[in-house]
RNA sequence: GCGGAUGUGGCGGAAUGGUAGACGCUACAGACUUAAAAUCUGUUGUCCGUAAGGGCGUGCGGGUUCGAGUCCCGCCAUCCGCACCA
């Protein structure tokens, strides 16, 4: 065998990204004739070096935008900046830089990086979220959708940390603790900014039906978190007295298992009581520690305070229940009050347990009817109602159906359609985001900035050495003059919530004109995105937070696009194995070595712990910096691994063996390529499996399911290998290129320059996805399986299309499976054609 | 607490209700080489058996079916999201 040079992509990959980048290859034009695809992975946050989710994310969106390009689309794949946020700031008090500075580093770095794995990206619409060009435009949008009506202003609760006199992220609390000052945050209420997302509910809820390229699971977590209930909202009136507390409750079938009714401390009814109890008020105190989150406010240990009041039950005002704050009854969801049925919510029953609340059974469970309910789980499966007087027998949704009508009739309650939804806080107390362009006025109230004074930008000269917000602080630029009457006024100092930044980058990729934030008619030419690939992690927030803003702009006539992205897709992260030493410090993978199946450190020959295989994280020290593979390996390994083995929605574990098994692949298809002779003759089966490979892969492709695809090329690698020299042979190799070339685009192009001389030349880039022959995919035998009672005994090889007779008569005529038989009787012969036959005694 | 997912050899995984383990990795054996790397060939679920062959096998327990990794019911384990991380 005559050597070859090996594939050198330290020397090749640049040469071919300059090529492509010099001949504008990658660069959409958005007056093409040709049909349209918008390929678009979710835009990264500038931290500093691209992680290796990223090379996941973009390599296989590169592999859809590249083989669409094969297959005749203009294809529009742009990349750009999340570049507002946090971290720019935690930096600036970390490291005393100014977080402008330091998120454009961060972008030089990153996108240096992202070029070296030579994605097809159209860099000339690059763009960052945080440069005035793009959030000047952000902030006309935001303008436009207050005028219609669908921005607001409301108290709502936020975490505050009582040391550092600041309001904390989520992120920031840890344990129900300030991340830095370590003090118990409490929940405290702001004025903040809202969008009116729930004016959007029921759209959004049955936009997700026509989303049927979105996986299901997405469009089931977003029904969930709309979560629309069909409901009662009623009043338990205050007894002999005016007025009473309105309820929302989706089992009204229940409600003569009521025991009590529970406010939250934030109700009106709560606060008004409490200014004169000061047990109360401290109790209300009490519910405000902790933080916002769900999860914290839910798995609380759950208190009550009994006010002493009572209110008469809404079907029989002889009944009275007492009335209880309960720190799990949330303000923000339906009327801030519920009754509590024990017998049938978890929670209810909890809390009716621990102070000794009656527990009625309404719903039978079984034969099980008795009033009393034992036990301390509750039962929420279906039945039929009990101990409820003229609804006894009822199914629990007529029961509903009943009360309701009742309610509507006897005038204490209505029917009501209730979201979990909550409208959209947009309000951020921090600088590194857009400026919410709002001037406070003292005699005018809240007004617009007007539109040529945009883009409100944020001032440079700020500090980050205390806590807070520097806007707040800054001495001159909140300071303005009210565009309205002319008098001092003051700035709104709260920044938007980057979630706003990337709910519309996708139209600015579409178009980018100067004067406005996107020309209509260009954006509607390339949207919705034909392909959107990203983490599942933003599986509800951004996906519903984008739907909801392309809506509100459709809904004020910016544009005709209803859903943004027609076909979704959620990657699996990359994780790798963590090591530890003996004290559980965390090793990184290149600290240790492995000698059989015990680790050491490589440094003291210290024992080492192999844990658990996890997401990569820095604080894990289990991260591979994406530079260094393709130092390494080069950008066509890196690339391969990516889409290799693991089915791309699932998680890809890296590895140091797997790596290197794909660069030896990158290097077998470039030794295949040499081997293009100009042989004479076909080769039938291989010429079969050469087109069965094309019409995989393809399929497989714009299934992204990368994985199989790859299976099919090495399967096809090897068929290649295995033949004889041959006219056949010859094209398999060709074709193995073009159909790789999508993922390992560098030595594609490579190769195909050295085929080019007997081609014609031209970028393998721009060459056609090879046609598939029909008549070639067909088999003329197949292996059929024979069968006695489901177990197989023998296989087959027949010609295709064999009568099932035939089948059967080959099958009984097999000594293998008539030993297997044993002489029994045949009761019945199950017959598939081309498949099997399963005789069954 | 609520919501969503996942579970198949030593490992990643493949398999329109129809031959479980394609393809890759690892490991082992052999070829080539002064040697190593690279490359090539073969073996690689498990148990019994010299072999032919057979038993068992898709997290656990049931069910539907001629036939279940796949469908249904009930568990177990692990992971992800929960509205101010992006």
């Amino acid at each position: 065998m005559s050597s070859v040079e090996r594939f050198n992509p330290h020397v090749a990959d640049a040469r071919w990204q300059n090529i492509w980048e010099e001949r504008n290859s990658f660069v959409a034009d958005d007056n093409s004739s040709k049909p349209r695809a918008y390929v678009l992975e979710m835009f990264p946050y500038p931290s500093g070096r691209i992680h290796i989710g990223h090379v996941r994310n973009y390599t296989m969106g590169d592999v859809l935008a590249r083989y669409k390009r094969m297959t005749g689309y203009e294809v529009l794949h742009p990349m750009g900046w999340d570049a507002f946020g946090m971290p720019a700031e935690n930096a600036a008090m970390e490291k005393n830089v100014h977080p402008r500075g330091w998120t454009r580093d961060n972008i030089a770095n990153m996108k240096a990086q992202l070029k070296r794995l030579g994605f097809a990206i159209d860099w000339k619409r690059e763009l960052a979220t945080c440069e005035p060009e793009y959030y000047g435009h952000e902030q006309a949008l935001f303008l436009k959708l207050y005028a219609a009506g669908l921005v607001y202003r409301k108290e709502s609760a936020v975490n505050w940390d009582p040391v550092d006199m600041t309001v904390l992220a989520n992120e920031q609390v840890i344990d129900g603790k300030g991340w830095r000052s370590g003090a118990p945050v409490e929940r405290r209420k702001l004025s903040q900014w809202f969008l009116k997302i729930t004016d959007f509910a029921d759209e959004l809820l049955t936009g997700l039906g026509s989303l049927d390229q979105w996986p299901d699971k997405v469009r089931l977590m977003q029904e969930n978190w709309i979560g629309k209930s069909q409901g009662l909202k009623c009043t338990f009136r205050f007894p002999g007295g005016d007025g009473g507390i309105d309820v929302y409750t989706t089992r009204p079938d229940t409600m003569f298992g009521a025991s009590f009714v529970a406010i939250a401390a934030d109700h009106p009814i709560a606060q008004k009581l409490a200014a004169n109890a000061p047990d109360l008020q401290a109790f209300v105190e009490e519910c405000r520690k902790g933080g916002t989150t769900a999860a914290d406010i839910e798995t609380a240990e759950k208190l009550g305070f009994n006010t002493g009041l009572t209110v008469e039950h809404p079907l029989d005002a002889s009944w009275h229940l007492p009335v209880y704050v309960a720190n799990f009854v949330l303000m923000d969801y339906g009327t801030g009050a519920v009754f509590g049925c024990p017998a049938h919510d978890q929670r209810d029953l909890d809390f009716a347990r621990k102070y000794d609340l009656p527990v009625t059974r309404v719903v039978a469970d079984g034969d099980v009817t008795d009033s009393v309910f034992a036990g301390n789980i509750a039962f929420t499966a279906p039945g039929n109602i009990v101990n409820s007087h003229w609804m006894n027998g009822m199914t629990i949704d007529q029961a509903k159906a009943d009360v309701i009508a009742r309610a509507q009739a006897e005038g204490w309650g209505k029917g009501q359609t209730q979201y979990r939804l909550r409208d959209w806080g947009v309000s951020r107390q921090r600088y590194w985001g857009t400026p919410i362009p709002i001037i406070h006025c003292q005699t005018c109230g809240a007004v617009p900035v007007p539109d040529d004074q945009l883009p409100v930008t944020l001032p440079e000269d700020v500090s980050f050495d205390i806590p807070g917000n520097p806007l707040d602080r800054h001495p001159s630029w909140s300071k303005v003059d009210c565009p309205s009457c002319g008098n001092a006024a003051r700035r709104e100092t709260d920044t938007l919530d980057t979630f706003v930044d990337s709910s519309w980058y996708f139209i600015r990729f579409a178009s980018q004109p100067k004067d406005k934030p996107f020309d209509r008619a260009v954006a509607e030419k390339w949207l919705p995105v034909d392909q959107y690939i990203g983490g599942v992690e933003h599986a509800i927030l951004h996906l519903l937070y984008a739907r909801f803003w392309t809506r509100a702009l459709s809904h004020i006539g910016l544009i005709d696009v209803k859903e943004p992205f027609a076909s979704l897709f959620t990657q699996g992260m990359v994780t790798h194995q963590t090591y530890q030493d003996a004290k559980g410090s965390w090793l990184s993978p290149d600290q240790v070595r492995r000698e059989g199946d015990v680790w050491t450190i490589i440094d003291s020959g210290a024992p080492a712990v192999a844990g658990r295989i996890e997401k990569m994280s820095k604080s894990k020290k289990n991260v591979v910096d994406p530079d260094d593979i393709v130092d390494q390996y080069g950008a066509d390994a890196v690339r391969w691994f990516m889409l290799s083995d693991s089915p791309p929605e699932r998680d890809l574990e890296w590895s140091e063996a797997g790596i290197e098994g794909c660069w030896r692949f990158v290097q077998r298809l470039w030794r295949l390529t040499s081997q293009v002779r100009g042989a004479d003759g076909a080769d039938k089966a291989l010429d079969r499996k050469t087109h069965q490979v094309i019409a995989g892969v393809g399929a497989d492709i714009e299934a992204l399911a990368f994985n199989k695809a790859v299976a099919k090329i090495y399967d096809l690698a090897n068929a290649i290998e295995k033949a004889a020299p041959s006219a056949s042979r010859d094209a398999a190799i060709r074709t193995i290129l073009l159909l790789s070339s999508p993922m390992v685009p560098h030595l594609a192009e490579e190769a195909w320059t050295q085929l080019g001389a007997e081609m014609g030349g031209g970028l393998i880039a721009n060459a056609a996805w090879p046609a598939v022959d029909p008549t070639l995919l067909e088999e003329d035998e197949v292996t059929i399986a024979i069968q006695v009672r489901g177990k197989l005994r023998d296989t087959l090889t027949v010609a295709k299309g064999l009568p099932p007779a035939e089948m059967e008569a080959l099958a009984l005529a097999s000594e293998k499976v008539q030993h297997a038989m044993d002489g029994g009787d045949i009761k019945k012969i199950v017959v598939v054609p081309d498949r099997l036959v399963n005789i069954v005694i």
